[in-house]
This record gives structure tokens, sequence and C-alpha cells, in this order.
RNA sequence: GGGGGUGUAGCUCAGGUGGUUAGAGCGCCGGUCUCAUAAACUGGAAGGCGUGGGUUCGAGCCCCACCGCCCCCA
């Protein structure tokens, strides 16, 4: 069976977990549960960020240690990704003893094998005390940081170490040239390249005044033990959490894909290749770097007040819909918007009146005239439509033109819409007045369960929960979660014993109310 | 300041290599039907294709400039 090692970007402990979090976790999750559908042996990983000054002063400002702070953030991540039906198989966090050791390991590793990779040199900048950390031009006005106008900001001069990145550009730039799958979609990849024409600088691999971070392995030529920079920290996570360096990690990595935000592409597709190059390690196979979603057309701000309640969202109308709807208006291949009309819109005219009500009307028809028992009859010609549907369904989903979760669904919902008009010009209510038109009936009837079936297959990787409970109303024999697409082009529905029970996806009561 | 994107009907978006009256879904307006969650099906209205130039017999698609928005770097 084909492995498939798929991470997301791990999050930044300094806050509770937003929309921006949801859509990475919610998409990657997708592919995680369709890739097992088909069949690979799929290891998902998600984790969290834990290190830094921001977290031990956000920590600080709380009057919390940095360790109890952390500790609270990831649980309430936990929490929220178990909500969202988030189907990890692993959560990794930066502060445990084993990614701290694995990240000392890798860094030993490439001094090692790169003896000339790592050197000492000094670094000069305006510091703020306010922040504990190195202002940059964007960040100082009139001569401040923007964050503490009262204090004054200091040059400072200090010694890290440095990590050649600068050495690997000709590396980088035959690698992403001749593997075009490797950053994904084809507009981060340009602009990677465009990036790599301008040059690649040295990055600073150590810090001092660092003090909530893993000890950088090798002491200063002062003696000195700084804090690992972010990179070399937060980076060999995907590594780490193989095992690394203990155990058969080498059964694990390279990653199949890391699932990323647009924001972080330099990272992961300069830095962290680099750093494994230097290694001598296997780069993961390919990055894919989603867009944002913005609130109403305007982009998350706190001050401004442009935020949304991810709890209040997802009890809006429940996990599984709220899945549904953000990949629906929101490709995964670029930015999408979000707002509080536009989910209820989606969530009535797709699920409720389309998905809900197709199966409703489908069930009651088998239960009204068939007893609830699916009839024996061949398919009728109108399914045939369907079959370049699902063609187009897994093209969109098996990451083979990059990972178009949006056009996934697209496809399912003209399956719907077909078994909808279907059932118009069939006219079974018709032909049940009719003892001659039995067996056109039954072809109807059992037309409408397959058609059900299959949509029902294609969507619980969106949808896990509401399509068991749909798998169950149509009186399938085996569990949904066991079944891979393979099955789908046989699919015997006859004798399936159906159900009507309350509606799938009830009709908005009263307008959400944007609190 | 540099780089990468993006701007097409009220909303969200499609529109290989430029070529007759620019498409879809949602929403809206009208019609049909009754199995169904007052759902479904069907017909229709609706677009200066960001702005201004240019290339071309012909540009939403090519070139230049400018404006707005997103991301990165400085």
């Amino acid at each position: 069976m084909s492995r498939f090692y798929l991470t997301t970007a791990i999050d930044y402990a300094n806050g509770d977990p937003h929309l921006g979090h949801a859509l990475e976790k919610i998409g990657a999750d997708v592919i995680a549960r369709y890739q097992r559908a088909a069949g690979l042996d799929v290891h998902f990983m998600i984790g969290m960020d834990e290190h830094g000054q921001k977290v031990a002063q956000t920590a600080a400002a709380q009057g919390s240690e940095p360790q109890a702070f952390t500790d609270r953030i990831a649980e309430r991540f936990l929490a929220t990704w178990e909500k969202l039906g988030i189907s990890h198989d692993q959560f990794i966090r930066t502060t445990t003893p084993h990614h701290k050791a694995g990240v000392q390991a890798l860094i030993r590793r490439i001094a090692e094998r790169q003896p000339d990779d790592f050197y000492e040199q000094s670094y000069r900048g305006l510091y703020c005390v306010g922040c504990e950390a190195f202002k940059q031009p964007a960040d100082i006005v009139d001569g401040r940081c923007v964050l503490h106008p009262t204090r004054t900001l200091e040059e400072v001069e200090e010694r890290n170490w440095f990590f050649r990145l600068s050495k690997y550009a000709p590396f980088l730039r035959a690698h992403i040239e001749g593997n075009p799958q490797f950053v994904q979609p084809i507009s981060r990849r340009n602009e990677i390249l465009g990036l790599l024409d301008q040059g690649l600088e040295d990055i600073s691999a150590s810090r001092s005044r660092l003090s909530w971070a893993v000890p950088f392995p090798m002491p200063l030529s002062t003696g000195e033990v700084q804090g690992t920079y972010v990179w070399f920290d937060a980076l060999p996570n995907y590594l780490t959490g193989t095992g690394f360096p203990d155990g058969d990690w080498e059964s694990r990595w390279p990653a199949q894909l890391h699932i990323i935000g647009k924001d972080i592409t330099r990272f992961h597709v300069v830095i962290w290749p680099a750093m494994l190059h230097a290694a001598g390690l296997p780069l993961p196979e390919q990055v894919w770097a989603h867009g944002f979603v913005q609130l109403g057309g305007e982009r998350f701000s706190k001050s401004a007040g442009v935020k949304l309640d991810l709890h209040e969202a997802i009890d809006r109308f429940g996990a599984d819909a709220f899945r549904y709807v953000l990949l629906r208006e929101v490709p995964f291949d670029g930015d999408g918007n979000f707002s509080w009309e536009r989910f209820e819109e989606r969530y009535t005219s797709d699920l409720a009146n389309a998905l809900g009500n197709l199966a409703s009307r489908a069930v009651a028809m088998v239960e009204k005239y068939r007893g609830g028992v699916v009839p024996v009859a061949a398919a009728p010609d109108d399914e045939a439509g369907d079959h370049d549907d699902v063609r187009a369904y897994h093209a969109a989903m098996n990451g083979s033109r990059g990972w178009l979760l949006h056009d996934g669904i697209s496809a399912v919902a003209r399956q719907v819409a077909r078994a909808n008009e279907f059932t118009q010009q069939s006219a079974p209510w018709q032909l049940a007045k009719d003892a001659t038109q039995a067996d056109a009936l039954d072809v109807v009837l059992a037309s409408l369960i397959r058609r059900l079936a299959r949509c029902t297959m294609q969507l619980a990787p969106f949808m896990p929960n509401k399509c068991a409970q749909l798998w169950r109303t149509l009186g399938a024999p085996s569990s949904l979660a066991a079944l891979q697409f393979d099955a789908l082009s046989s699919l015997d529905v006859a004798g399936w014993r159906v159900t009507k029970g309350d509606p799938l996806f009830p009709r908005p009561v009263a307008p959400a109310e944007p609190s």
C-alpha cells in the first residue's frame, strides 16, 4: 500500500484558532480522507509551534509560565480540531523533548556534513526592549517602534550562528525547475523563481535573548549558548514527527505533501529544502500553498473588528456543513471570501434544498411505492452524464492537477442537480399511478438511490458525519468508512432498505445574526 | 521601493494557442409540478469584461502606463 505522509503548517501558539487555521486543517483533512478512501496508507500530522519570544511574552502578560501557557493553547486547538472532525494521526508540539532533541540532531548532522554551512557573524539592528526583538523598517515610524512608541529603539549588535543559505540557490533553482510538482500552485512557483533571481541571503540560525527556545547545540566561540531561531526550530517538525533521528523514521520520510499558507511559501520551498539538502536528506515531494479567507471582503483585523467566532460558525449548521461551505466558497488554490450571508445561502441551496431534499424525496418514494426496499433494476441512460462528473471529481481531488477541492465539490453538485432533474423528468409519482409502469418505476427508484450513494461516497471526505448518516438512511449494508472508491463503479443498491428520518440538513429557522 | 498574484452580470467565479450575438452557480422575476425539507423542474431579465493608451482586419484574452485588493521581501 502506498504511503502518504501529509502535514499542515504547525500553528503559532500565541492565540486562539481562527478561520484561517480552520481552512487549512479542513482542506488537509479532506485530502487525507480522500486518500484513505483511494486506498493509500495515510499519515496525517498537524501541530503547534510553541517557541519564541512572542509566546514567552504573551504568557508573561497573562502571568503564566510559557509551558503552562502553551499547554493551554494546545488544548484549545485540539478541542477545535476535534469539533471540526479533523482526522489527524499525530499532533506534534515543538516543546516536546523528542522534537527538541530532533532539532539538535538535525543541526549537528548539517554541521558534520557541511562544516562550512554554519558560521558566526555579528548582526546589528534596532532593538525594541518592549518587544524584546529586532525591528524591521516596516515596524518603525519616526524612529520608534509602532508597538512601543514611548520607548527608544536601541542599536544593538550581537553575534549569532548563521546558515549559509545563499550557497543553495543554484540547487534550489534546479530542483524547482526540474520538479514542476514541487511548488504548487504554479503562481507560487513563479513567485519563488523570481525570488531566487534576486539572490538569497544567509539567515541567522540562533539568537541571543531567546530564552524560550531549543538551545542551539553548538556554543558560540565566546562560550555562549543561544536559542535556536525560528526556521531551525519550527520547520524540522515535519521530520522529527517521523521519529527522526531514532527508530525507522526513514519509512515515513520524505513527506508526500506539505499543506501551508501562501505567506510562508518561502520558508517551505527555500529554507526547508536547503536545510534538508545540507543534511543529506530527501526533500518533501510537494508543497501546496493555499490562499487566504477574507471576511465579507475584508482581511482579518482585530482592531477593526473584522473577525469571526469560529465556534459560533461551526455551531450555526454543524461542523460538516461548515466544512462543506468553507471549501465550496474558498478555492483551495487562491483567496476567497466568507460571510454569514453567503454561508446561509450556500447551506440552504446546496445542502438543504438540493442534496437534503433529494435524499428526502428519493427515500420517501422508495418507502411509499416499494415498501422501503430498493428494487432490482438496470441503470437508465440518464446516469451516463454522472460518469464524466465522477472523473472530474477525481481529477480535482487526487492532486494530479493540484488540490482543487472546490472543483471536486462542484463536480458532485452537478450530479446532485442531475438527479433532481432526472426525478422531475421521469416523474415516478406518475408512474406509480399506472400498474403497467412498475418496471419503469423500479428503474427510476433504483437509479435515484444509486446516484445518492455515489454522491454520498464522494462527499464523505468533506462531510464525514452527515455522509455516514445518509449512508445509513439509504440502508447500505457496509459501513461508509470502510468503502473505497474503486467499489463505486460496481455499486449494487438492490435490496437496500431505506429509512426515512429527520431532515439531514434542516432549513435555517432564523437568519444568522453576525454577533 | 522590488517581486508574485488578482480585478468579467447584485454575489462567487469559468472563460487552451486573440475571431461570429461573453458563460455557470447563487440571488431576483415569471411559468410547471406535487414524490419531497413551501423543496424540485423550467423560462427570463441582468455585464461599459478595473481605467487610459497601443499592436492587430479583429482583444476579456498580447504590449505599456495607471488605480484598487491579497501575499512576500526591503
